[in-house]
DNA sequence: GTAAGTACGTACAAAAAGGTGAGTGTCATG
DNA sequence: CATGACACTCACCTTTTTGTACGTACTTAC
């Protein structure tokens, strides 16, 4: 087994409640902890909206209703909130044009860039290898029928 | 901008409907077509507490309790929940010693293993950048009780 | 003149997620 | 002999998330 989650683990008694010497550790996040704000965040971007208007980005600036359109079922509402999750998390470039008929763009920052291209990996990764996972589930639930 | 993008773009329309025709396209998954399956496991490994259990087993097999014990804040409940999900999806291995005070073993596949490393990364990532996150917002609210 | 597009905000309702406390059966520890 | 650990499950309830429908202020197209 890899060894390579020790790093992190070590975090974990991190970001309790004191609110004077902590401050430092409470700024560092510490996904482990409960009540910690970088889960927040991490909500934020690893939601399915969030998920696919970050992959929607890496292709480029977009308007609100060009993403709209290509991220299938996403209500209006929804992806406001989701806009401006990732605009006030730094993953999003909000830039208003002040136009009769409202012009809006979203573009990804640096770091939003750098953390839709690890999402995009993400996704690839399960595209690529659901049809495996759907086999299997397949198989799980003939075995399941056949011993009752 | 980059352009990896357009590659998954392409399968937007895929994931319809009708039954008979369309069945490998359905396989395929197609994260952006709404009512799609793939997006339930895509929600499965990206809920926080998927996110953290695959973090936690990355670093090797663990058992039910002491996975509760280092996943801060997770019931029991959603514990067994998510690593019912986890399994089901072919990302972990569990293993029951049918032994008098039950003993379980939950331990990544290499499915589990790969989507682990690429969550572990994206939440390194964040866990990086958060002090920068923090500060931005902290900005923004300085701002906002200026301008009013 | 009526509809549609643009980029949202808001009120209400439905659905999903999550928490709580109990119970299971056996054993080891105090 | 009572308590706690183990790995859950179940019923019930609360909280959060998400969807639906509508409104806005203005313009272009039919």
């Amino acid at each position: 087994m890899v060894k390579i989650a020790d790093g992190i683990m070590d975090e974990m008694s991190a970001c309790s409640d004191q609110p004077a010497s902590l401050a430092s550790a409470l700024q560092r996040g510490a996904l482990f902890a409960a009540n910690c704000p970088s889960r927040t965040v991490f909500k934020h971007v690893t939601s399915l909206w969030g998920v696919l208007v970050l992959i929607v980005l890496l292709a480029g600036t977009h308007r609100f209703s060009e993403i709209r359109r290509k991220v299938n079922g996403v209500s209006e509402k929804m992806l406001a909130q989701t806009l401006q999750n990732l605009e006030a998390d730094g993953f999003v470039l909000r830039k208003v044009y002040p136009v009769v008929p409202p012009h809006v763009e979203y573009t990804l920052t640096a770091l939003g860039e750098e953390t839709a291209r690890h999402v995009y990996a993400l996704a690839e990764l399960i595209e690529r290898s659901y049809p495996q996972i759907a086999a299997l589930q397949n198989a799980q639930q003939a075995g399941a029928s056949a011993s009752r």
